[in-house]
DNA sequence: CTGAAAGCGCTAACAA
DNA sequence: TTGTTAGCGCTTTCAG
């Protein structure tokens, strides 16, 4: 069996391929009679429209491709929920595309959307360069950046103020009493880390607030783990843990726990990204929230404003705020 | 700008379009000094082949649809990992649709899998049946179903024997010596839960164990911490949790913790599923896991060896053996 | 081994 | 309002 074609619409409602075309794309056009027989052959022969041929012709698909660094990331998850669902509301679907943060999967990953000839994309790019977009960019293809700092000037962007975000926790940590806080800081080659980290210290010098930094090589559970251990066996005076994400912080309230310390009594932890696993927790965690759906809906709403109209498109940024979400794990600081 | 044809590269070598066409698909029938000129002038051009153009002509797409009920679900999350790089390694790409378990929205995206003419699809299907189905299997689009229990005849499926994961934990439980457990059930309804629920029932019976049921409305968190505390307020005399899945497993560890209750030393507790979260809960679960990286990995490999050769191919059922990973949550029973 | 030419399913002029 | 027709970029016979 082969599917129903355009022409086979045609000679069933006894008119030709041009007027069938016109009732996919400008019934307006169409003589409500014709119309009417039209769509019935349709019905009738269960016809749906091949895209490819559709796309060969007039130069436009309704496909994007979203690249992201890793889709296991609960962060880049509800991104992509939020990008699926704009696309659907305007008709589009979403190549995924997962790079593990290696340049030589993105560059083959480019390479396919180019060939598929996708109208959009979405991206967090392995580099801080637009340079392996250029080729996609020259041939009009629509690009946002996600919650990258790679330059701007070309594109369009949605971001989260990551400093803001880092401001926040240690405005709540100060509010509460804590003087002494720590910062288990992530891999400070990560950019939004470094905003974060940045916002942190900001506050901290201008509110009598001493940091201790942590650094850990990854931003998972076991590295918040084992930093919050070497901590706990040097002299340990900080009364707070601020973590650069959430994973972090489940590992350093383990550690704590291990240690025997209680959270929040003893010492107070804060994470990032309110991952839903954050309110689940043995301790339900206090976070800062990223808007993760609205930001992927953000990012797919402006590549497909730029994809459908690219010259009256201007190119915009995004920049959503953090919140913080107070749960249990904070308290006031012992005296 | 717009990118290089064929026929420009053609031009640029001094051949023809077919000399070209072959370079990229039969280069063994070019000869070698024609290949070198030709493949120069591809790089000139940085010429990436249409692949639209191509799937016209050739009928075959190196285009899969991944149909899921919700990629925020760790467990498809990785499945959709799986899939990817299998997809990858083979040159495919990968449209990820989300249903919600919705049949509208599953509608909608089979629709538009049919129009982006994809050769396979990987799918759980909101309904338990391959009736949506029936125009694609029709068009000879290979489909492999996706730890679905909906009939297997006429396409490839992937499982997991979920009988024998819900044994595998009453088993561990029995061996610590608890006679005793409780079942946080999750809905009935979801054929995977069943069948957990069947594995452990039956063990029980042939084994002196007693189950108490407490069934839930949802798999989340939430609802398994109000399961757990309904439980304790009554009278409560399991000493083992099993749950339908991880998500209820650490809420109904919130509820025992708030309740005063230690575990492993005062109860037990077991999930279902493995998530990287059970790992790293405040006491790490004993869980059972299923190999979801894999799944989505065969699962991609079937139906792309289908839809390589249509022909040859014999629909295959692949059923993954779940395993026990034992952690802290478990110890035994308190006499 | 290479070239010429037909045609995949559709859209967009243009003609009627 | 409808029909006719020329391609879109590529693959695939079939000749040479």
């Amino acid at each position: 069996v082969v599917s129903a074609s355009l022409k086979d619409v045609a000679a069933l409602a006894g008119v030709s391929v041009g007027t069938v075309s016109n009732v996919l794309n400008r019934p307006d056009r169409v003589a409500a009679p014709t119309l009417a027989r039209v769509r019935a052959a349709i019905d009738e022969l269960g016809f749906v429209p091949n895209a490819q041929a559709r796309t060969l012709r007039s130069n436009r698909t309704h496909v994007l491709g979203l690249v992201v660094p890793d889709i296991s990331n609960p962060f880049f998850t509800d991104v992509a929920r939020g990008v699926e669902d704009a696309a659907m509301e305007a008709g589009y679907s979403v190549i995924l595309c997962n790079t593990d943060e290696k340049a030589a999967r993105e560059d083959r990953y480019l390479s396919i959307l180019e060939s598929q000839k996708v109208s959009g994309i979405i991206i967090t790019p392995a580099r801080r360069t637009l340079r392996p977009l250029t080729r996609l960019l020259e041939n009009g293809v629509a690009v946002t950046l996600l919650d990258s700092p790679a330059s701007r000037a070309r594109v369009c962007s949605v971001s989260v103020d990551h400093a803001t975000g880092g401001r926040l926790a240690a405005d709540h940590a100060a509010v509460l009493g804590h003087a002494n806080v720590a910062w288990i800081a992530g891999p400070r080659e990560i950019p939004q880390v470094a905003a974060r980290e940045k916002g942190l210290t900001t506050f901290a010098r201008t509110h009598a607030m001493s940091v201790a930094s942590l650094p850990t090589t990854s931003m998972s559970a076991a590295a918040g783990e084992a930093a919050m251990r070497r901590a706990l066996s040097a002299r340990f005076t900080a009364t707070a843990v601020i973590c650069a994400n959430d994973l972090l912080a489940l590992g350093a309230m383990r550690a704590l726990r291990d240690a025997g310390l209680r959270v929040p009594d003893d010492i107070s932890v804060i994470g990032y990204d309110d991952i839903d696993f954050a309110a689940s927790a043995a301790v339900p965690l206090t976070s800062v929230r990223q808007p993760r759906y609205e930001l992927g809906h953000a990012a797919a709403e402006l590549v497909i404003s730029e994809a459908r109209d690219p010259n009256a498109h201007e190119h915009r940024h995004v920049d959503f705020q953090p919140t913080l979400v107070v749960r249990e794990s904070t308290g006031a600081a012992p005296r």
